[in-house]
DNA sequence: ATCTATTCCTGGCTGC
DNA sequence: TGCAGCCAGGAATAGA
């Protein structure tokens, strides 16, 4: 499931080989992928491939196409078009294919990233102080707060899991009753391990692969993430599995208190 | 403000 | 070997 460091993955990969390229043809078999009303895109220019939260960004000439990743989207370059193809995006040179199984991603048109936005500011762009502020004011439990892109945009079930075991802190607690200490050190865990699954390339649990169709190498360094009943790697203790906002909850019951 | 449940969807797994 | 049933969950939505 792509989320911040499997976009940054993504986009990375994009760059080189889209950027600067021009669309000359752009089809959505089935159509389902849209969201909202997409123009013509035959005759654009992708001048910048961005990223914002867990979505990719293909800036135009005009406005942008936000990539919903979803569960099982991907952005692949210079492959075969397959059953679960979404999007073909012919350009002058190679070919660019949004593959997406489960279809939860989605493909939206938007006039420019200040104008979209309703998410929350993105962990790596803040200071752990405005990170400590916004996280103390919420009177929720801290995992589905992070989980929110409201609150903080990027973050998702592994990364939220990852973070909070590495800051120790347990995932039920209402968010307004972490010290600032502790809230710090969500902040750094948070840091953390978002820069360290980008340096490997993303964590590919089920099936995420970057534009290369390669894989990322961050899942075998999860120290929680479905990791049920396996010893902690601090401590040892067997990690434990709760349901949150209906969502898989990976804790150590030792070390996160 | 915050909560839970429901919906979308299908590959991959379990168990018979 | 085949198949039914269940599970994973990002985000939108409804309702409490």
């Amino acid at each position: 499931m792509p989320e911040l460091p499997e976009a940054e993955t993504i986009a990375r990969s994009l760059r080189p080989l889209v950027e600067g390229r021009l669309i000359a043809n752009a089809e959505y078999p089935g159509r389902r992928v849209l969201r909202g009303v997409m123009p013509e895109l035959a005759g654009q220019r992708i001048a910048r491939i961005g990223r914002h939260g867990k979505r990719i960004v293909l800036e135009l000439g005009h406005g942008a196409v936000l990539v919903s990743l979803g569960m099982t989207g991907a952005l692949l370059l210079n492959a075969e078009p397959g059953p679960h193809t979404r999007a073909v995006f012919t350009l002058d040179a190679g070919v660019l294919l949004f593959d997406d199984a489960r279809q939860f991603g989605n493909l939206r048109w938007i006039e420019s990233l200040e104008a979209e936005d309703g998410l929350g500011p993105d962990p790596l762009e803040m200071t752990a102080q405005q990170f400590t502020e916004r996280l103390r004011a919420r009177r929720t439990r801290v995992k589905p707060l992070l989980l929110d892109q409201g609150f903080l945009r990027g973050v998702g079930n592994i990364y939220a899991d990852e973070a909070l075991h590495r800051a120790e802190i347990d995932p039920r607690i209402v968010a307004s009753r972490l010290t600032k200490t502790r809230a710090g050190r969500l902040h750094a865990g948070l840091v953390e391990v978002l820069e360290e699954a980008i340096a490997h390339r993303g964590s590919s649990v089920s099936d995420y692969v970057d534009a290369q169709g390669e894989r990322g190498g961050f899942q075998a360094l999860h120290r929680v993430y479905r990791r049920e009943g396996q010893p902690c790697p601090a401590c040892g203790a067997a990690i434990r599995r709760i349901v949150m906002a209906q969502r898989g909850t990976h804790f150590c019951p030792r070390c996160q208190r």
